[in-house]
DNA sequence: TATCCACGAACATACGTTCGTTCAATATAT
DNA sequence: ATATATTGAACGAACGTATGTTCGTGGATA
């Protein structure tokens, strides 16, 4: 990528604006409610130059659904640094906690679910990185039960999907009810997964 | 109501016919892509009749959101029927599961999910019929609790809206993998409600 | 000069909804 | 009991608009 090139950092910019519009958009009303025209005049281009970036809306959705997944190999480095398995969890809830309650993500996460549950090609880049964010968290409670830190009472694999499940049930919640997460209900939540983790 | 009239009796059979197929054509293809055309064809009637049934579509799809709900005043009687506190929380968790894993439902309760979370009107209903859910769990909770057979650690609010968490985690994990319980995962989910509600 | 971003008009289709009409079932009058 | 009026389910054409996508053109950059 030769970003001493004018034209084509410009046109990088445009499509990175484009997506983020998207973002903005779809998380606002939908996939299905969004129109080209819509995303267009939103991004403050012509409905014309939209289609000289993305060949079609799937496409565009696609990238989005995909793309709107939490950043895992940025948490993976993180987490590595952690000092001990506890903080590595208690590091990771912090921050899935806080990428499924931001506003935007909290639609569209919901959106991505119901439209990949039907959609093969959005499931397929949702559960790939679903799956990558698992076996994070299945390595850190690898780690704790060697650290005396836990003992499980189901498979890793299981009782990780159970603190996924937490976690984005929370989110839900919360976004149904316009809220940000209280400490009670911060409270709650950790005590769920100490629960869970047999800790 | 007078099902001795002939019209009338045709006429809510007609209603329950539609909202039956409109069920299935939300649960396959989503709220927003099915088109009233698609309902008439598939109900065997015409497009103009659809509307002297339900005025506009948000009607149709405000009716299906509220009832495709669990019939909870049902759940509740059958529930008071247990004899023990420890069975009505084994009762009302393989009923809700296996609600939740009806292969329409599931779709069509993500489908109530994100329209619900930015449609007023889909919300409001949603909501009401969740927390009766709620408050059943809640008071099983609390005689669980009389009986010794539970020591909570956190809200008992809380404590239910985890468990509902997790078997509707596990549903939508199912879903999407267009699969049907096993008894392993069925076996986890119940370690991890044990271990939430202290057992 | 060749490339490609940018534009907005144009196209075909799909959508939600309305409309006038038919026709059988019911209510009323004879 | 028979004739007449009223009702409302059922139909499909029609309307207006919105949609995804294509196309031809202009203008800046390489």
């Amino acid at each position: 990528m030769n970003t001493s090139n004018k034209r084509e950092r410009s046109t990088t910019e445009r499509r990175q604006l484009l997506v983020e519009t998207a973002i903005k958009c779809f998380s606002e009303k939908g996939f299905h409610q969004t129109s080209m025209r819509d995303l267009a005049t939103r991004a403050g281009i012509s409905l014309g130059n939209l289609y000289n970036h993305f060949g079609s809306k799937t496409e565009l959705i696609k990238e989005i659904a995909t793309l709107e997944a939490v950043e895992v190999r940025q948490l993976q480095i993180l987490l590595n640094a952690s000092r001990t398995p506890q903080k590595a969890l208690d590091r990771f809830v912090l921050i899935y906690l806080e990428a499924c309650t931001d506003p935007d993500s909290a639609l569209l996460f919901a959106e991505i679910v119901s439209e990949g549950l039907r959609n093969p090609e959005i499931r397929g880049g949702f559960q790939r990185n679903r799956e990558a964010l698992l076996s994070i968290l299945i390595q850190i409670l690898h780690d704790l039960e060697a650290a005396k830190g836990a003992t499980l009472r189901m498979p890793a694999e299981d009782c990780a999907a159970q603190i996924l499940d937490l976690i984005e049930g929370l989110s839900t919640r919360l976004a149904f009810a316009g809220k940000l997460p209280t400490k009670k209900e911060r409270a709650s939540l950790n005590v769920g997964i100490d629960l869970l983790i047999g800790r």
